[in-house]
Order: structure tokens, then sequence, then C-alpha cells
DNA sequence: CCGTATCCTCTACGATACTG
DNA sequence: CAGTATCGTAGAGGATACGG
């Protein structure tokens, strides 16, 4: 156990600026098991509209966690991948998702209280 | 090294519920070091208005991570401190802090370029 | 000292239509 | 298929004044 040693510095903020957001963390989880064609994106990340997604996907891009491949070819084809960069971040991210899956239950009872 | 596993899950937006946004990191970051009395926040969260420290503490309380004890004094004092599931959460935020201070010059650069 | 109460701005996000 | 363009909205966050 690490226990009381402090947050210390806390990179949170710079972390938050790169995968804060509504939709920033599911396009990257998706990205984490594989590329990903624009259009298949779209449908696995329910309810994003094609501008949201996107523009997340050029500031990943512009923030080096996410590779574009444009094939050019007729019909389009583009694939989405994470950089060396965006799996560090995966990895850095993954105690977080654990402890919000492990407390969902919890989070969401509250969160339905407070409206 | 856990490899190539996924992010299985997600529970990520359940844990930006919790602590996303602008000041939420800041604040759990300080309640970690230690308790800290309301007007002792206020100073050490540099730009966070009264009613913005009052409003994450509230949320932060209801959600179970923040403890808050009123000393039911003349003048008031008031302490809040982290509950121990505000201490596991904060144990799990702890790579993504590392990872963000590792890179904060890099991220700073790019969301300088993007303006 | 520890908050409340207003009012205001700004931007993240959404809906819809169109293009190479 | 993979985007771009435009318009509109809700809520997060900020400034300031007041209250127990």
């Amino acid at each position: 156990m690490a226990r009381s040693r402090p947050l210390s510095g806390c990179g949170l903020e710079a972390a938050l600026a790169v995968v804060g957001g509504k939709w920033k963390p599911i396009v990257l989880w998706r990205l984490a098991g594989s590329t990903r064609r624009f259009g298949e994106l779209r449908r696995l990340v329910e309810g994003i509209s094609e501008k949201m997604l996107i523009q997340q996907l050029r500031e990943m891009e512009a923030d080096g966690i996410v590779a574009r491949k444009d094939f050019r070819e007729i019909p389009p084809r583009v694939e989405y991948s994470l950089t060396e960069f965006g799996v560090s971040l995966a990895e850095a991210l993954r105690p977080l998702c654990e402890w919000g899956q492990a407390h969902v239950a919890r989070i969401r009872a509250n969160q339905a209280d407070a409206g």
C-alpha cells in the first residue's frame, strides 16, 4: 500500500485537458481495443454526432494520443488508432476505470439523488 | 506488464462524474494532503470563488468522497476531509496524476498551439 | 468565518443540412 | 464513406453583493 503519500504536484489538470469531456474517454477506450474506421467508431460510440466524433478525434490527434491513417481510396477509408503516447495514457487510466466500474452503482445512485 | 488488456467496461464515465470538472481534482488533491478548513481551502485552491468551492465541496460530500465537520462554534469553524471512499479514489487517480506530471510540458505545448 | 443569492458570460455539446 | 458548415441550447463557471 502506497498509503498516505500525497498526489504530489497533481498533473491531473493536464491529464484531464487531454481526456476530459463527455466523449474522449469512451473514444479512447474503443481505440484501446483496436484500430477503427470512422464509421465504425460512430456506431460503437452510441449517441455521438459526426461533428463531435471528428472534433474529439482531431483534438486527440493534435494531442498526439491518436494516429489517423488516410488510405486515399474511393470510397474514402480512414483508420484511427492509439499512438504509443495514447497507449501510455490508457494504461494510466486503467485504475480509475476500475475504480469507476467497482463503484458505478453507488455513483449512479448519488447522481440520481442529486439530479 | 498488463499490456494489451482492454479498458474493460470503462467506468471512466462514472469516475469522471465524480472528479470531472475544473476544480474537483485540485480540491481532492488538497484534501488528500490533510484535513482543511473552508477558508484554508479557499486560499490553497488559487482562483476559485467561494461559490464554486462550496458547490464542489457539497457535490463531493453528496458523492461520499468528502466529509464535512461543523464544530458549531462562533466564529464558525468547519473542517473538510476525505472519507475512506475518497481516499480510494485518490489512490486510483495517482497514476493519471503521475502521467500528467510526466507529460505536462508536452501537453501544455499542444494546448497552446491549438489555442 | 462560512457561507447564500443574483446575474452574466462562454463554451461544450447537440440537431440538421450539405459535400467530395 | 468520411467528413464540413451553420445554427441553437443548457449548464458550467465567474463576479459581485449580502447574510448568520
